[in-house]
DNA sequence: GAATCGCTTGATTGATCGCTCAATCAAGCG
DNA sequence: CGCTTGATTGAGCGATCAATCAAGCGATTC
């Protein structure tokens, strides 16, 4: 079997998802690019919205190696590890003028009535993300508040990546996305403050 | 001139916009729904994209009526007035089990190429609403630190929203909003504390 | 070497898209 | 009353959309 005809497929869709959208992406665009004709695409997918599918299974399963992976390399801190992880994002946004953001948050906000399957790929994409900046807190042991919701914190780092990313679109302005994220990094200051107050002696 | 149709028709897109989306509305959704034909359309405006704008300077100019003043009618508190403009969004979000957001939120999102007249708009829109938290910030005078950034915070507020109704959405839960909120006025308390210990006497 | 299989080809379908336009209508004015 | 103006009507345009399908290809199997 040749699958490198629907591995192609599947790498194109997701580059022209997260150019133009999903909508704006016609399977016409699709097939120009990769060269190959509809009857293919026909063969291996039902329809666009299973070519859809395939792409967000494309990110659930290529997070550590795509994703992480490159973010983390020489950054063992786990708070900075979180903070690296925000700049992988910064970097995309400065090489595309501040016009690409994150796929998954394109997606999620344009599918309005979304099938039920693709809902749950976007939330899980969601969820794997912030475990992955949950284990970063778990790691950062002691230097964090002994009351604090982890899995809370990780969950609101995400939030405040996607809303930083969709001002600094919306504005073409990487500096908005900056200015946020250095808020997020107060944040975390004065937990780590709270938490250095707690170890100390009363 | 009867302007009740062109009314009409800004009105009717502005809902649908926000049910469905731009993209997913088409000409003949809005023709249907205000029992509008499509050439009266196209005497008021030269395309789609127009009436888009339309219904973005619509927002622009009713962000005070429609949002701020049923928001915070009763509502004295500068800091309570932001939160209360936040659970606003939260009733929307429960009374359409999470699966409408900010209108403007998602047009950032969803139009991937926009019209600079568009992206003007949706810019806007974001440092309208900012601009009104920030005016909150303000009024809080010394409860908060004085060298605080507060168009930064109020910035950081809008980033929050946004990230938080995305979530909801995402995942159709109002508690992943509630979450996301909470950590936000755990922010405040923290800076407020911090506003407290500055002025006690050293 | 005939049959079978996964896969490819590319013309074609019918629906829907945004949009056009000539015709019609009602109201206002001199 | 004749004429102008602005709004409305609704059939219909060409383009594009997702999706279909019969025919053909090359490798494998019997």
């Amino acid at each position: 079997m040749n699958a490198g005809t629907r591995q192609r497929i599947v790498m194109t869709a997701l580059e022209l998802f997260w150019e133009k959208g999903f909508q704006s992406t016609s399977i016409a665009d699709i097939l120009s690019r990769t060269q190959v004709h509809s009857g293919s695409l026909y063969h291996f997918f039902p329809g666009k919205q299973d070519v859809l599918i395939a792409v967000l299974e494309a990110y659930r399963d290529g997070i550590e190696e795509w994703l992480l992976a490159p973010a983390w390399s020489g950054v063992d801190d786990p708070v900075e590890r979180i903070f690296a992880l925000l700049n992988g994002y910064r970097t995309q946004l400065v090489t595309t003028d501040c016009t690409y953001g994150c796929p998954i948050g394109n997606l999620a906000l344009e599918i309005s009535e979304p099938d039920p399957k693709i809902r749950e790929l976007l939330a899980v994409n969601f969820a794997n993300w912030t475990s992955a900046i949950e284990r970063c807190l778990d790691a950062a042991g002691d230097r964090l508040p002994a009351d604090l919701d982890r899995r809370r914190l990780a969950e609101f780092t995400l939030t405040v990546m996607e809303g930083a990313i969709m001002q600094a679109r919306t504005y073409r302005d990487i500096e908005s996305f900056d200015r946020n994220v250095a808020v997020l990094r107060a944040h975390f200051d004065m937990l780590m403050d709270r938490a250095r107050q707690e170890k100390a002696p009363a």
